[in-house]
DNA sequence: GTGAGTGCAAATCTTTTGCATGTTT
DNA sequence: AAACATGCAAAAGATTTGCACTCAC
């Protein structure tokens, strides 16, 4: 992969951020500084670093595709009421994919846990 | 909610079709033989549904938002290779909604797993 | 009769693509 | 020079919305 100034300030920019930026508001976080970076640029380089394993692409339900710079293995937990997501760091579970690949014959090289339910903040929150 | 005759339809339509489908793949198997029947009911409906807990939501990456029939607690394979969505009914991790609330406090009513990997299918096709 | 549900078309949001131009190696 | 990357604007795909009309209750 080519190193270019868009790139350098693209990850430079991600690092920065919370966890889980989409695409959308790392260009808006970049666009401030240098107003010539493309969108499209912003959308190509992220793909590309999430193919080269720089960044794990996160969907989530009825939202945009979210890039996670933490790169170890890890969990999420999405608030129902506030829509925030959370990590999760508890230890991974190490033999599930192993598991699944006796009972059910797939290749299993990695699995995502998503947990769902309300955050302390909402939970102390009367609606 | 009220009955209607387009959401008795989109129920036995999609009740027909494999688990999983889209939105614009029940509209598409519906337009045959209900022309009249609008996108927008269809994508309204599906969403109603699963706000009552009809369908189950389902959003893999890249992808439009898939709808789930089977409602009993399940995972996911996800194949690298030809993107096929596979159910895993492997036995529900009981206790990890549990543990994540114990060791978090977040008050976790669900979970979600996706694997990914090779299905058999393209594990002996050499591509 | 009233409010919820529908159809249609337009709008929105996110992401992708074509293409001419600029940059890295 | 060759291959790759960028910027821009347009296109595409998925989903939502406004609004007048219709139907279930």
């Amino acid at each position: 992969m080519r190193s270019t100034l868009q790139r350098e300030i693209i990850l430079n920019t991600i690092r920065k951020m919370h966890h889980h930026a989409t695409a959308e508001e790392v260009y808006a976080a970049i666009h401030q500084q240098h107003p010539t970076i493309s969108k499209a640029t912003v959308y190509r380089n992220l793909q590309r670093f999430a193919q080269q394993g720089e960044l794990v692409p996160l969907q989530l339900e009825g939202d945009a595709t979210r890039y996670d710079r933490r790169l170890f293995q890890h969990y999420h937990f999405v608030c129902r009421a506030c829509n925030a997501i959370y990590d999760v760091d508890m230890a991974p579970l190490a033999d599930i994919n192993q598991q699944v690949q006796e009972q059910f014959g797939f290749s299993v090289d990695q699995h995502d846990i998503v947990f769902k339910g309300i955050c302390p903040t909402c939970a102390k929150t009367p609606d």
